[in-house]
DNA sequence: TACTGTTACGTGATAATATAACAATACCCA
DNA sequence: TGGGTATTGTTATATTATCACGTAACAGTA
């Protein structure tokens, strides 16, 4: 496997972290989360290395930064910003990543590279309706979505994985 | 949580299992793949219990039925049905279906209850082409398509969970 | 300020899930 | 029949995730 990538294509990644971190704190504030120091962490963590990591790894970080080093540090923190929107799980990789577009209501498509592991985050508004429609036909009430597409990134289809 | 039940809604399960083992042996026999025992057993198994199931809860049925008892044993054979879309791996849930529509060229939307963990698999082609379009806009190689949707089943609504 | 209910954190232990590596066996086909 | 390949069994271990409990921080009340 190849070393990921910060995302498919570059971008201005300088200050898009930053930007994040001010969203989330803005959030937080707005919505009364309290944004502690270990979740402001975790995020920011996440923002910078802009890419899926394992909750052990975060850790590992977490815990080089003084705070605790066993594993529920590293869980708590993350389950909290998923619930808030402002990182993913990545089932397909037990990884988590932060959002990309925090604020917008959106329903993430991921899309994972096999050979890299790169995950770039797709806008994908219509699937939406199309899932909505099939679970309403269930009787099923919708709560959260998770789409995740495994597949080849650019560079790694170039390179001929 | 709630005992999961074997859909959100009854239908003639009599036969369903029977009939998906047949059409596992036809397609085998089309496409030149070993449907060993065990694996056959395995498809069986997820099969008659009509629901998702952890590897290890497949591997103590295979090793009461004298196959090996050992993980690897469970997991070689659920890669294997879900390779050939006999069964689907459910991320969420950590655990292995049987496909309920066998045959079809589909990519399934998984209706997870998360109050009974029940798994419903809808039909949802209409999602495809917004994904590949989502994708194609990234440059990306689209393989395999995941999509899980985690609310409220009917009964577990009706019971105000 | 003292009290109280709630939320969050630190820590140790352990559970649950998954894979690596290698030996033994079964199958296929020339 | 023999040699290559796919499959299975087995041992060991890696990786991911949760439980349980005690303490600390915080919010609201009086």
């Amino acid at each position: 496997m190849r070393e990921p990538s910060p995302a498919f294509h570059d971008h201005d990644h300088a200050n898009c972290a930053e930007d994040a971190l001010a969203f989330a704190d803005e959030l937080a504030s707005r919505k009364g989360l309290r944004l502690t120091p270990v979740r402001r962490r975790t995020l920011e963590i996440l923002l910078t290395e802009h890419r899926a990591m394992g909750a052990y790894e975060v850790l590992d970080r977490l815990a080089a930064d003084g705070f605790g080093n066993q594993p529920p540090v590293a869980y708590r923190a993350l389950e909290f910003l998923v619930e808030h929107d402002l990182a993913h799980r990545i089932q397909r990789l037990n990884a988590f990543a932060a959002c990309t577009h925090p604020g917008d209501k959106h329903s993430p498509v991921f899309l994972i590279c096999r050979a890299c592991d790169t995950v770039a985050e797709a806008a994908a508004e219509v699937v939406l309706d199309a899932i909505d429609s099939a679970a309403e036909a269930h009787g099923f009430a919708v709560e959260r979505v998770n789409m995740e597409v495994l597949g080849l990134c650019p560079a790694c289809k170039e390179a001929g994985a």
